[in-house]
DNA sequence: GATGATTACGGACGCCGTAAGCATA
DNA sequence: TATGCTTACGGCGTCCGTAATCATC
């Protein structure tokens, strides 16, 4: 009566894979279990959730791959939150944290090992979502994220049921080329409005900062479209980008050589910290 | 491998009703399948997750609880949301709202049944989580919930994916008994501030406005403590509460007739939409 | 001793793999 | 024709109920 986790799981691998046997390989069934399994939740929810040669989720599928993502990650999340309190406090400590919070989260696991030596501490770089998720799983003890978001405002990340606490804001500024009409004398100062950029040529750069779609929920406007999509982690690139004319990005004022601040709407480049667990996480990881 | 939900939903019976016989009365089963749900699911995570005699749950069985409430909540509402795209436009029109929303929701089911006339409509009055919990699993059509909020702040509900639309924020003010010292000539038109009124005599009326827990949340205050707790659906008799010299509670301004503005921090009284689906739900559903 | 949870055991159902069938590029 | 999804079928594991056992009030 109740859908299969298990049957979830496959549905979403051959989604994404877009084929029953690579699905198969994968999860390590066989083709036929795994188009059982999809036969399976056909059946019960009465609707056809793939279109077959090629494959393609349905509208029906859609809905399902939403809600089924979500699951299975606070599935995973509940079985490493009873672990966690099961096994109690873990000798290793593995913090992971966004580009813009790798300083913080450094230090963060300098201190702890300071206060507790025998550790084997670890630190891994990604994206927010990767992180958040990581944490939820279990896979990583602690994370360190950042976004951007309206003053006060806890960050949108995908739901774990994570406890998530504010390390701190800071002030926006839209990082320009040294050229930028922006910058001529008199505005220097005053600051510029998200608004007035809607239609400038902007750096999307996910992977670094917030991405270009969640400027545009939080602004309340559409339209913002990217000159140019930067894929690397580090800041230093999307700067270089930026000084070499190719375009502008929303970054924390701290980080901004050149620029000018974020007027309005009042947004702010928030980290907040997600514990996993463990009293080891908890130790030397707290405001900068 | 993967919890089975159907374990998850028994233990939830179970640790609600605090007994394994009552639980399998409820949903259907043997005592002894009850107790060999909870003892697999305490073999796959290693853990106890309740203790026998009287029947509660462990601290990892807390944890599991709260995952397991969350994970089962969104499997109903996959399945709900899978078959409304499944089953095409319904004739019927179900719309839950709470208490303050009760007048937008009754006008807007009365501008759907003149626009689509062969509808059966129904309105029900309940709290903002069973609202949004009834419209997730698709036992409503569409929902409107209040509650407070930061401005341009969404609602804090369960999660259940569903799109949430703003209908309108409308300013707060306390509500207070006329001979209360703060409705005393000068301070009627600046408002009161959250933080004075901490250790005033508040009165709680979850089913009907934001829990006192929320404020304090809100207001990043505690100490908030109720002096009386209203169970009560109606406006009207939370009102009578207030103009007897019972307690203060803070309301949409229009609904108070003598009371003070708030002031500080920004908050508002914020209506939303929930859509479940069906285009008949997205008929004359609009802002007021 | 009664109520209520656990354990033992048998039957039934469901899931997976092998293998044959079938559709589409 | 080849690749890849579906269907048929048999074995095995899992889940549930009956019934006996054990523990606690």
């Amino acid at each position: 009566m109740d859908v299969d986790p298990r049957f979830l799981r496959t549905f979403a691998a051959v989604a994404r894979l877009r084929s029953f046997s690579a699905a198969a390989r994968e999860l390590g069934y066989t083709q036929s279990a795994v188009s059982q399994h999809i036969a399976a939740l056909e059946a019960d929810l009465g609707t056809a959730l793939l279109h077959r040669r090629p494959v393609a989720p349905t509208e029906a599928g859609t809905r399902l791959l939403e809600h089924g993502g979500a699951i299975l990650l606070r599935l995973d999340a509940a079985r490493a939150d009873v672990m966690r309190v099961a096994t109690g406090p873990p000798t290793r400590l593995a913090v992971g944290a966004t580009p813009l919070s790798a300083r913080v989260a450094a230090r963060a696991v300098a201190a702890a090992r300071n206060a507790l030596p025998p550790l084997e501490a670890s630190l891994r770089i990604g994206t927010r979502e990767a992180i958040a998720t990581a944490v939820a799983t279990g896979e990583l003890d602690a994370g360190i994220v950042d976004g951007i978001a309206a003053v006060n405002d806890p960050l949108r990340l995908p739901e774990t049921g994570l406890p998530a606490a504010e390390v701190a804001e800071e002030e926006l500024a839209f990082a320009l080329p040294p050229d930028h009409p922006l910058l001529g004398r008199g505005n220097r100062v005053r600051g510029a409005r998200l608004e007035d950029l809607v239609d400038a040529r902007w750096i999307d750069a996910p992977a670094v900062t917030a991405p270009l779609a969640d400027l545009a929920m939080l602004a309340r406007a559409d339209g913002f479209r990217a000159a140019l999509v930067y894929d690397g982690q580090d800041v230093a690139g999307l700067l270089a980008l930026v000084e070499a004319g190719q375009g502008l990005a929303l970054l924390p004022e701290k980080v901004v050589a050149t620029g000018v601040p974020l007027a309005s709407p009042r947004l702010v480049h928030r980290t907040e910290l997600l514990r996993g667990g463990g009293a080891a996480a908890l130790v030397g990881i707290t405001a900068p």
